[in-house]
This record gives structure tokens, sequence and C-alpha cells, in this order.
DNA sequence: TTTAAAATTTAGACAAGACTAAAAAATAAA
DNA sequence: TTTATTTTTTAGTCTTGTCTAAATTTTAAA
């Protein structure tokens, strides 16, 4: 059994890899989790000692087969709980992470089947990101960020890759969530920014913007 | 804030307070939460401290108002997640009451209050237990223990003391539940063992199970 | 390739919450 | 009322997970 403080380093570890690609190291663990390099240092020989990661000093730590199921398992769990959250309790989308970085810590098996049955068995969360099956399998699916596209080139929203509450917020003023259909009406060389349309009404994005959106072009 | 550990202190606290109704002594709380006295006495030193409980050496603890509102809110809780386990989810009376300890310690309002809302407002939680509301106020029900019925008497099953998944399940064998009406048929002044009906089945209990079984008598 | 900077690890400390063993206080028994 | 027993508290230790400060290793720069 994993305490509370462990799952979290294992879903940031998995969390980390999966979007940097390679061994994580300690500083953007420190980095995610808001802590001191020093105690990711600890905690990560702990993690090894457990076989849940693999670990070399000064190397950087990845997650062993038995690390990463039992990451997925969180996210699949948190995941879950958001659909809950938003679906059942009518909570808005950028209001429920936080709720869910709690539940996600619940140890029941059986509960979760249920919940996913109660549920209907959905396959996104409320930011488009997909629940990992009861094996932690994720389904692959191809989206690319808004910053990719060129000009003329649209799609759908299908979720978003920072989920901060702001963020969020700052997409329901501008009427953007999943499923929207966005297309770019210009894009500015110098600095990433763009003109895009969204259900008839054009509007400017920063860079910043256009990098936590994903889409799946037409 | 309250850590887990304060919390469940807190309610312990609460349930013997109620139960026994004076001052709670160290050994009872170590009993109730399976740790050793000299456990509690360093936690009920910290809660004193904090003006949750009220505290004289060696005289036992009782929760201040501070700490009873704290303890009822965890309750709350609990018997709402109990509810949403037992009518969403499906679970069987008796398999909720450890998935609740764990959901009992979330904190968010709004959700409780949604949780609340999607679930009805429920009164009674699935063992029978009032469900106190917003302001910490439990509506005062009158139920006798079954043992205290006398021969021919009857009522409807409104609670349980005990909530053991073992005890759940007996009832369970027995067609005993929530709104069952029982009659006694016979008492045994000897043992008070007893020959009771239930839905035009009799059979025979000891007064183990009787003291357990809360009725409103008609 | 040697030096400077950045990243990582170690050493030592601390708070929370538990424990054991021993001391002190309260209660029950003689 | 004195003695024995039980209850409660204190003192000291341990584990988990964190921290700071210092040492070490790696990486980048000159």
């Amino acid at each position: 059994m994993f305490t509370l403080a462990e799952e979290n380093y294992l879903k940031a570890i998995f969390h980390l890899e999966n979007d940097c690609g390679t061994g994580v190291t300690t500083n953007a663990i420190a980095d995610k989790i808001d802590t001191r390099a020093s105690s990711v240092t600890d905690m990560i020989q702990k993690l090894a000692d457990k076989k849940v990661i693999s670990y070399q000093k000064y190397k950087g730590a990845s997650l062993t087969k038995k690390g990463k199921s039992i990451a997925v398992n969180i996210i699949r769990k948190h995941r879950l709980w958001e659909v809950f959250l938003v679906e059942k309790l009518d909570f808005q989308w950028d209001e429920v992470h936080e709720i869910a970085e709690q539940l996600e810590h619940i140890k029941s098996n059986e509960l979760i089947q249920k919940l996913d049955s109660f549920l209907g068995h959905p396959d996104f969360d409320p930011h488009g990101d997909p629940i990992p099956d009861t094996n932690g399998y994720i389904k692959p699916t191809e989206k690319k960020l808004l910053s990719k596209l060129k000009k003329n080139q649209q799609g759908i929203c299908v979720g978003v890759k920072e989920s901060s509450a702001k963020f969020l917020q700052y997409l329901d003023t501008r009427k953007i969530g999943i499923g929207s259909s966005i297309k770019v009406i210009d894009k500015e060389d110098f600095d990433q920014s763009m003109t895009i349309q969204v259900s008839n009404k054009q509007f400017f994005i920063t860079k910043q913007i256009s990098e936590n959106l994903y889409l799946k072009t037409i």
C-alpha cells in the first residue's frame, strides 16, 4: 500500500515522463509538487527501494511497470471523479481539480468500478483528458496543439493542456470549451499570436493560449 | 484546518460523549480508535490547546462548541456519502462504512452542499442514523432499543446501533432492514432472549441482537 | 581543459503521530 | 485508612515526510 505522499510523487513522475519523454530530473519533480530537491531525493530513493521507479544517483528517475500501473490508476480515479463532479454535481470544469486531487486517493477498487458504471463508462474527463481503463490502457488520441496549426486550418477543441482555474475561466469568457470549433484566421510569425474564429466570433490570442489548447483537426 | 488524525479523535469523542453522557476517559478513546492511552493523552492535549475540547489532567475530555461543530460536520459528511454509496452506486448497507470513513475527510463545503442536493437532502443514512443539517442540528428521533420492548409490543425498525458488516449481514439473512415491522412474540426473563416476528416469520434472537436494533414503536 | 555554475545528494534537524516503559495520580479493596 | 490495582500521564524513541545548509557531482563556459 502506498501513502498519499508516495502516490503524489508517482503521479507527478508519470505526468513529467509523459510530457517530456525521458527520465525525470529531481528538480522537475520538486517544481511540480512544490517541494525541495532534497525532499525529492529522499522520496525517490524510497520509491526505488519499493521498485516502483528505477533510479540512479544524479541520473533522474523513471517509473517501472509497477509504478506506472499505480500512477495510471490514480489518474483514472482522478478523472472519473472529475466527471462525477461536473456531470452529476453540477460543478464547473474549473472547480473540480482540487477536489479530485483529494478524491483520487480514496482506496476501494469496488468504489471506482461502481463509479465508472454509474457514470456510464466515460472516455474523457471534463478537460478532454482520456480516462484510462481498468487495465491502465489509455486510448491514444490524435490531437494537436492549436499553436501547431497554420493559417486557415481548423479543428475541434478536444482538450486543454493547462487546467488551472484561471485558464479555464479565460476560456469560458471566450466561450471556448470541449467541442468548440476553432479556425486559425491569422497567425503572427513574430510572436506566434493568432486571430482565431470560434462560432462566428473572431478574436486575438497569445502563444500562451494556443500552446494550451488541444484540437482534433478536420 | 484539522488533520485526519485530529478529525478522527474529535469524531470518536463525539460518539463516546453521545453514548455515555459525560466527559470521555482516555482509555475509552484509546479503545474506540484502537490506539494506546499515551497517544491519546498526547492528542487530547493538542486538541485542548486548539480549544476544540476541554480537558483537565486525569479528568477526561469533552468537546467544546467548536469541537462539536467540527465533529458533527464530519458525521454529516460520512452519512451523506453513505447514502450516495447505497442509493447511487448500489452498495449494500454493510459495505459502505469503511469507504465513508475515507470520504468523510474530503475538504470542500461546496462538495457537500452539492452532494446533499444531488441526494435530495436525505434525513437518514442507510443504517437509520440521522444526517445533521448544515448548521449541525440533529433532529431528535424517538427510537427505542428492541431489547426494551415487552411481550406483544411491536414497532418499525428505524436504525441499528452496531453497524459492523457482520451484524448487518446477519440482519440481511433474517430479512430485517430499515422499515421492517418487528413484533415481540415472547421474551425470556432469564437471558433477555426473544422470539420475534418479522413479516410472518418468527424466530429467536439473543440479547446481543435486540440491544443493537432501534425501533419506533406504534 | 580547467573553471564556474547548476543540479543533486548528504547530513542533520524538525513536526506529527504513534509506541514502550516507567512514574504519578486516582480508585477500589482490605 | 492504608494498600493494591487501575488509569493516566510523562519521558524518551521511532517513522514519515519535510526542511536548511553543506558537500558532491554534473554540465556549461571560458
